[in-house]
DNA sequence: TTGTACGCGTTATCAC
DNA sequence: GTGATAACGCGTACAA
């Protein structure tokens, strides 16, 4: 592999003028930036990202901290990412896929992080990575709410979790439906813990009583029961007959997919026997549904994208005056999954 | 930050032996070890990984190149890049994501790649970012089978496509379908070729004409028309009695739900007047859907996996006599979709 | 505008 | 088993 100095001396230049050349820090005659440029490619060569790393001391990549385990991205994340990605290569930057255990860290680091930030996703409650990402000294941006008492002003992009779920239930106790059954997220994401107050607001607001078998949560992704999340609750609220529940608010496309075959195990029919609404949905794939599914649009391209924007601003890429937090517009779009009674 | 002249200073040792304690090279005695770690504590030292590679040339991490443009992970990605993580972290390396223009390679590039090997998905015929990862002396693995002319002897992981499709129709043959719609993988891709091969050979050995309508392409990734790809033509084709299809092959679990979306819209019931088999499917999401659908499983968490094992190989991390192609196994698995004539 | 000496933090290679 | 020193490849002051 080439190095500077081998294009310096064949080029008749000094170190420092390729390096100019390259990184354009310094202007210089175009008469030797071919010259460089000609030996460059003559030699094959290219800065090295290591070496200028050292010295710059920027990696030129982010963490996207994604929870530990046998993960599973539903359409919501997968669109997420869409928009980290796209937003991160505007700056020249790549994003390095980061799987920090999402209950306990491990055991010390046995070296630096080798990224200028990150953006953390789903934040529990008293977040270990979080703490990590604190303590460590790096920026950081997260996607959702962050409930470390350690941990204040910490950047963060969001959804209105609380007014979405007000916004549901509204939208279906306007329709006429009283016993609704939520099938919210596991339990330890911040956005649970908001949704379901959102959810309990909405209720009292509408003097409703919030009984027992309205509140689901999430299974832990490591358990077996994870990917049929939707279905046993379903099967057990709604057979039986005394929990009227005529709608079901379901928490991703995955959820809604179980909610769906429950339903039609038990011979019943949607939206005429049960109304269902789907948080994080994919749209494209809420459209391809049968019948297809109204639901809300939490942007998840844009939450990936705003985020970066905060976490370069963070690392004086993006210059302005940014807020710590910023919230993501989302509407509900009504489609066939909802009657009213 | 401290620098380990700092530890080595304060624990009276030279930086040689600190830098031994660290990355467990050479033996050191636990008498020193222990003051190190003492002294790495009190400072909160930890190597730089920056100024590692520099000497070590290994940056630790390997990139996933995946197609560039407003990509989307179907489920069979998602399960695919899981099997990438969790392999490549039990050798203590990081995954890049990787996003190069799956058409014309960008200008030259800025600066070498942080990355020590890469995994390349979905490989098309001459693909240029394969052609880049070669002369760049990039160790690859690619998942899929390489056509690219000039490079040869390329390590790669893939399913027998060729033998997949084939069972497929012979499986649907078998139970009386005559008249099937292939919804094949993208053009350039180059499964979708040894696919469309395997097809055409069914076909044949089956004494059976291929006919026009019979074979598609998915639409490219930046195409309007790629969300809705099954859709239009299943009502196109199913829609003329003349071409009278009783069986569809998808090609992923998104192109199924469109088409029975528009097989709902037809009027028509699966399986009754039309069978449908997916190839890429989510296992989890097929047995979701209404009604379940038989699929093929490609296994994709293990096609990840041993991409990973196979780039570890190369890179001398896994010792080893390790083939330059690795066939993972796939199977039918039978489920409501599919009905005998 | 261009050239030079030095620093970045670590590992590898010798001696001891 | 441990200590000193030379790379590793590039950016950046500062001098010319």
């Amino acid at each position: 592999m080439a190095k500077i100095d081998d294009v310096a001396k064949l080029a008749n230049v000094s170190k420092g003028t390729v390096s100019n050349v390259f990184s354009q820090k310094r202007p210089t005659s175009n008469e030797v930036k071919e010259r460089v440029m000609s030996v460059s490619r003559q030699l094959n060569y290219v800065p090295n990202h290591i070496a200028r790393s050292l010295v710059t001391k920027r990696t030129m990549a982010i963490g996207l901290t994604i929870p530990h385990g046998s993960f599973f991205f539903s359409a919501f994340h997968t669109q997420f990412i869409n928009g980290i990605i796209l937003e991160a290569s505007y700056y020249g930057y790549r994003v390095l896929l980061d799987m920090i255990p999402l209950q306990k860290v491990q055991t010390p680091f046995l070296s630096s992080y080798p990224i200028d930030g990150a953006v953390v996703m789903s934040p529990t409650k008293d977040d270990e990575r979080i703490n990590l990402m604190h303590s460590e000294q790096i920026p950081f941006v997260t996607v959702g709410r962050v409930m470390n008492s350690n941990v204040t002003n910490a950047y963060n992009v969001d959804n209105d979790n609380h007014t979405i779920i007000y916004r549901i239930c509204k939208y279906l106790i306007d329709k006429g439906h009283q016993n609704l059954m939520f099938l919210n997220a596991n339990e330890l994401m911040t956005v649970s813990i908001d949704r379901k107050a959102g959810f309990i607001k909405a209720m009292e607001d509408h003097h409703l009583v919030v009984e027992e078998h309205m509140i689901h949560h999430k299974p832990d992704l490591s358990s077996s029961e994870y990917m049929d999340y939707g279905y046993e609750e379903t099967i057990n609220i709604l057979g039986k007959q005394m929990k009227n529940v005529t709608a079901i608010i379901a928490d991703d496309d995955r959820t809604a997919f179980c909610v769906l075959n429950a339903i039609k195990d038990l011979n019943l029919r949607v939206p005429e026997d049960v109304s269902i609404f789907v948080i994080c949905g994919d749209l494209s794939m809420m459209v391809q549904s049968n019948p297809s599914l109204t639901s809300m649009d939490l942007q998840p391209s844009e939450l990936g994208a705003q985020s970066v924007k905060l976490l370069m601003n963070q690392l004086g890429v993006l210059q302005g005056d940014f807020p710590g937090n910023v919230i993501i517009e989302s509407k509900i779009i009504e489609r066939n999954s909802c009657s009213t009674i």
